[in-house]
DNA sequence: ATCCTAGCTTGGACTTTGTCTAAGTCAACA
DNA sequence: TGTTGACTTAGACAAAGTCCAAGCTAGGAT
């Protein structure tokens, strides 16, 4: 079983076969899935699996802090299932395909106190975007 | 006239009362709206205008530089007429409200050579999260 | 001043992405 | 093996945005 699902069954996940599937898309390689093409792979594998469970399972995971939501677009979210590494994005404006990236330093530190309006800040995001060897 | 009208005028632009009436919604204050804000505010002044027809000016100026689309979490883009001075959001998680932030620093230069992957990197945007001193 | 026409606007159909619900199913525990 | 509450399903619904054919008009030409 993959390390994901067994985190999920320790939180007291009722194990389905919908949930397995997910998991275990998203667990394989190193993705940036949208929740229809997270579907489009449970489906290949589980004929009867619903849009419906797609979308809950993933929402779930999120909650759980086992899967990343990334929205870089207006377009539909992805999912990222390397959630406990923080990293941020580097988007190529070509195709579209995306890399993790750690940049340097502290995002947080780099923004002043006269800039944070009595804000309590709680994190940062970074999207960086450029062409990719192939489209450049 | 707005100042950016003037320039629009300048690029060739037919002056129509719709295109008029989006870029005054969008010049008065410093604002962060969303297509169906600024169509809200448009028919206020101009009752018949049409929906397309806010989305088509509001594409146009995008596309001409003088207005940046912020698309920050998974719902509806937001407008924002301060496309000629960089900034950066910060976005309260409580209620929504979003203000224009300038951190120090170079962004890109914090992206070392290996994290690059071969991409010609244009840019990167930067949105932090927080709690403003209301939901605080 | 009036005409012409390419460019602009419109309402509504359509698409994409996501949420919700009521009814049926099943994993896990006793 | 039976029970039950959590889970899944199909499909309706909603939000955000795109597209189109038909009609209108800003602004240059006459
Ligand atoms: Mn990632
Ligand atoms: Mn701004
Ligand atoms: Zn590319
Ligand atoms: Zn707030």
């Amino acid at each position: 079983m993959s390390d994901l699902l067994e985190r999920l069954r320790g939180r007291g996940w009722r194990l389905t076969s919908q949930r397995r599937v997910v998991a275990e898309v998203l667990d394989g390689e190193h993705v940036h899935l949208t929740a229809d093409e997270v579907h489009a792979r449970a489906v290949s594998v589980l004929p009867e699996i619903s849009r419906a469970t797609v979308y809950n399972t993933l929402g779930e995971m999120v909650s759980l802090g086992e899967v990343m939501e990334v929205a870089t677009d207006g377009r539909a979210k992805r999912y990222d299932p390397n959630a406990r590494h923080a990293h941020q994005h580097l988007i190529c404006s070509g195709c579209g395909s995306i890399r993790d990236v750690h940049p340097q330093g502290d995002l947080i530190a780099a923004l002043p106190a006269g800039e944070r309006f009595g804000f309590v800040i709680s994190g940062a995001e970074v999207t960086y975007r450029g062409l990719c060897p192939d489209c450049s």
